[in-house]
RNA sequence: GGGAGGGUAGCGAAGAGGCUAAACGCGGUUGACUGUAAAUCAAUUCCUUCGGGUUCGGCAGUUCGAAUCUGCCCCCUCCCA
């Protein structure tokens, strides 16, 4: 069942790119697109209140099924009433499905056509996660949208492993969109396929039959090359509905996020800003700085001062690196809300260059400026 | 004045004749991170022109060989007077 309060308005695409420009709807508000999402395993984007997480510009934000299943458990989320009252959130969000982590639990699971055993990565006690299962977790948490349960097949992969996993996601999609029953929920159907044209397409086709509210291109950004990744995405987008969003699972530097949307990607999601951040790398306008460098030690200017974030407006470089350096929880704080703000930003400025009909020059000015092939 | 224990790299601390330029931790420096087992992980940290050079409080010895054994000296801590 199609959720009724979700729905992606193309406004605008880019003549020369075909990048899109829209809005989406959602139970919990519009926002526009594309967007980057910040990600928030545990019902929290790690060290950021939701008052910060609004004042950066975010349009949807992610929570993990298999985490918050795991700890506090969806009973207990359900409780609060719902993952946004707990959190105290009222932007839009979206659950992720666990199937990341099928892929980086790997270690700990095993995979058969009813489902996938985990091993809890905290105690060790045995977990079982089927589509149907995935899904009822997900209604508890209750965000604005689902994912289904997949595998995030490794790369590289033989065909046959491929095909067979990307088969049974198929049938997992499927088995997810009979049991979801919540109507206030977008579910999204997830592409698998590895690097490999047909099954790419045959994913693509075969979840557009079944009508999701959304697509996501999964098994990218998990160490494959840049070629592969964007191969990949460019086998799978063609076979996708215009009308229906188009998510890029896990991608979170600049030139992938850039190049995405050029490819006609409306949403991404990434931990990397998050994380790097909390490790003392930011992306800034002129490329990527290690703050605990000693050459910022008496550098009294600001991060980035092309940057409209709270951190750049009010702190330099010799104050972050003080705090990252004596591991102030205040300075990965400080920092995370420049990442985040730098890549929301960057992709406001995407929107607007879409708009415009001046997509390709806009990504190509701000991929000059930040020089560096890495993206981050 | 008497007694006991110590002095090892920036700091703390192992080592008690060759495998030791010297474990380990901290601190320092550098790097990685892409649907978060990640406030984590990795590398490096006496000097060097990469051949080597100079080290374990100081000096003098013993030994083929000493941070490790001996003597003297200097310094530190604690206890008793």
């Amino acid at each position: 069942m199609a959720c009724a309060d979700f729905k992606l308005e193309i406004k605008h695409v880019d003549k020369k790119t075909g990048a899109r420009y829209g809005v989406l709807h959602t139970p919990h508000g519009d926002v526009e697109t594309p967007m980057f999402m910040p990600v928030g395993t545990l019902a929290t984007v790690k060290t950021l209140s939701p008052e910060e997480i609004k004042s950066i510009g975010s349009g949807v934000i992610l929570a993990n099924t298999y985490h918050l299943h795991i700890r506090p458990g969806e009973d207990i989320v359900a409780k609060a009433g719902g993952v946004h009252k707990f959190m105290k959130y009222d932007g839009p969000m979206l659950t992720d499905s666990g199937g990341f982590q099928v892929f980086s639990l790997s270690e700990k699971r095993k995979i058969s056509e009813e489902g996938v055993t985990f091993k809890n990565h905290l105690n060790g006690d045995k977990i079982f996660f089927s589509p149907e299962k995935v899904i009822e977790i997900e209604e508890k948490i209750g965000a604005d949208i689902a994912m289904s349960f997949d595998e995030c097949i490794p790369y590289p992969a033989s065909y046959e492993y491929t095909k067979n996993s990307t088969l049974r996601t198929l049938r997992w999609a499927k088995r997810g969109l009979d049991a979801h029953k919540r109507e206030d929920q977008a579910l999204f159907g997830i592409v698998q396929g590895g690097n490999y044209p047909d099954l790419r397409k045959m994913a693509a086709e075969e979840l557009t039959k079944m009508n999701f509210d959304g697509y996501a291109i999964g098994g990218t950004s998990i160490g494959e090359p840049k070629d592969v990744c964007f191969n990949m995405i460019d086998m799978a987008i063609k076979y996708l509905p215009e009308d229906k969003p188009r998510y890029l699972m896990g991608v979170g530097s600049l030139d992938y996020i850039l190049e995405g949307i050029a490819k006609g990607i409306d949403m991404m999601d990434c931990v990397l800003p998050t994380r790097i951040a909390r490790h003392g790398t930011l992306m800034t306008h002129a490329g990527r700085v290690n703050i605990k460098n000693e050459k910022y030690k008496e550098d009294f200017t600001p991060l980035d001062p092309e940057c409209d974030c709270y951190t750049c407006k009010n702190f330099t470089k010799a104050y972050l690196r003080h705090l990252y350096v004596c591991g102030e929880q205040f300075g990965a704080r400080l920092l995370s809300i420049h990442n985040l703000r730098f890549l929301i930003s960057i992709v406001e400025g995407a929107r607007e260059a879409i708009k415009e009909d001046r997509f390709e020059e806009y990504k190509n000015e701000i991929l000059q400026k930040y020089g560096d092939s890495r993206g981050f």
